[in-house]
DNA sequence: ATGCCCGTTTGACCAAAATCAATTTCTGCG
DNA sequence: CGCAGAAATTGATTTTGGTCAAACGGGCAT
């Protein structure tokens, strides 16, 4: 169940990790953050299904979101997994009409949601709100251009390789580690993979040096995964 | 070889097709025209490479685009077929920096490019330049993620028939024709498909009533092609 | 300590598409 | 009209990942 939390400088703190106000000024944010209220979602929750009217875009501040297409017939595809920090939805300011996927809380979840008709009224005096959206909008294009890019290219094992490689820490001279935030089935669903074929695809990757226990991944050699 | 033609009154007649032009008025869309150059390219020429710096961004007015990525092992994968009014790479006035993928001109080909450090000077003066730029990004991003969706979601007739739907011409109660303005293996590679596989799959559809002579393709009930 | 539930892994089987090769068809040019 | 080259089709095989089922492991409640 959707839940409205009240205006708090609590409020605030979390609004400001929503990536788009981040290279706003004082003013804009404001005048942004004048257009959104802060939500909570339990777990599984949707947020909006394809074809409802659009009425807000979103934006996560803890938690995650899947968004995604269903056919038919029962089945679903993972479009795009949303961390805290990312928006969605947001080309609707420009492409209007209905929700062209569905958003579901894959966790409880806390965002921030803004007004289309709003934010839209507000670009003429705020230019800068319509540039940080054209940021997110190109950020968000260029992230789906390299997964459906991955997706075509890419087996199962050099994806998850590919994965460990943007977002692990180094640590020694050839090691490194990362430690997901979510559980390996969300890994799954943004890779576009089963959960099965995610297993077998670290189970190929343990000669390559990689180790997992649990949430948490161990590199023994960067240089090696990258030749996968 | 790429050439530039010099500016004329067809050559503005040309970058009238450029679609980010649509909904600017004469100021605004002279301003935009200011900016940009209209040139020539042969078949298979490379526009930009993956890692360029990147001063353009383009629109087609003739003829077709493929945008691809390669890995470090000669395959790559296409991710867009660009047809004659779309613009690509206008993400790289927010999201600056080098080229992500490269480019390639499959057919003589003539597009407008727009240098983009003169493009985001104008955003200031002329807002709805930014709006058209965040329209154009806004379908792109919705068109990608449909594709990707598509792409997990659906066999390779499934993807053939979507897009048969998606671009034929009603003429009966039930029939419909469509003739592709491209070769065939233009649309394989916009399905995400090898040629082979997509020849494999017009002939499963024969049996849903789809017949194909060179690229014209005719439908004889739709109702049958919505239900693959 | 035990039971339950959920997430994950493993095994087996199958379907879909890629790949490779060969053949056929189509298009454009001389 | 014939020929050459490219595009498309067809056949066979391999690879990859989905699906279904069962088992295992971890965390939480009793």
């Amino acid at each position: 169940m959707n839940r409205m939390l009240m205006p708090s400088s609590r409020e605030r703190a979390l609004l400001s990790r929503a990536g788009i106000f981040s290279e706003l000024d004082g003013s804009e944010a404001e005048a942004l953050r004048a257009c959104s209220t802060v939500m909570a979602s339990g777990s599984h929750d949707i947020l909006f299904q394809e074809g409802e009217p659009a009425a807000y875009f979103y934006s996560v501040l803890e938690g995650y979101v899947r968004l995604f297409r269903l056919n038919g017939e029962g089945r679903e595809a993972d479009i795009r997994i949303c961390e805290p920090g990312d928006s969605f939805a947001e080309c609707l300011i420009q492409a209007g009409g209905t929700y062209r996927y569905g958003a579901q809380s894959m966790d409880n979840t806390v965002l921030a949601r803004f007004h289309i008709g709003k934010v839209r009224t507000l670009l003429a005096q705020h230019p800068r709100i319509g540039t940080a959206i054209m940021r997110s909008l190109s950020m968000h294009l260029l992230a789906t251009m390299e997964c459906l890019a991955n997706d075509r290219m890419q087996t199962a094992p050099q994806r998850v390789a590919h994965y460990i490689l943007s977002h692990c820490v180094e640590e020694g001279p050839a090691t490194a580690s990362l430690r997901l935030p979510f559980p390996k089935n969300l890994l799954a669903r943004k890779l576009g993979l089963a959960p099965e074929a995610l297993s077998r695809a670290f189970s190929t990757l343990k000669s390559a040096g990689v180790t997992v226990r649990g949430r948490s991944i161990a590199v023994n050699d960067v240089n090696t995964l990258r030749r996968i």
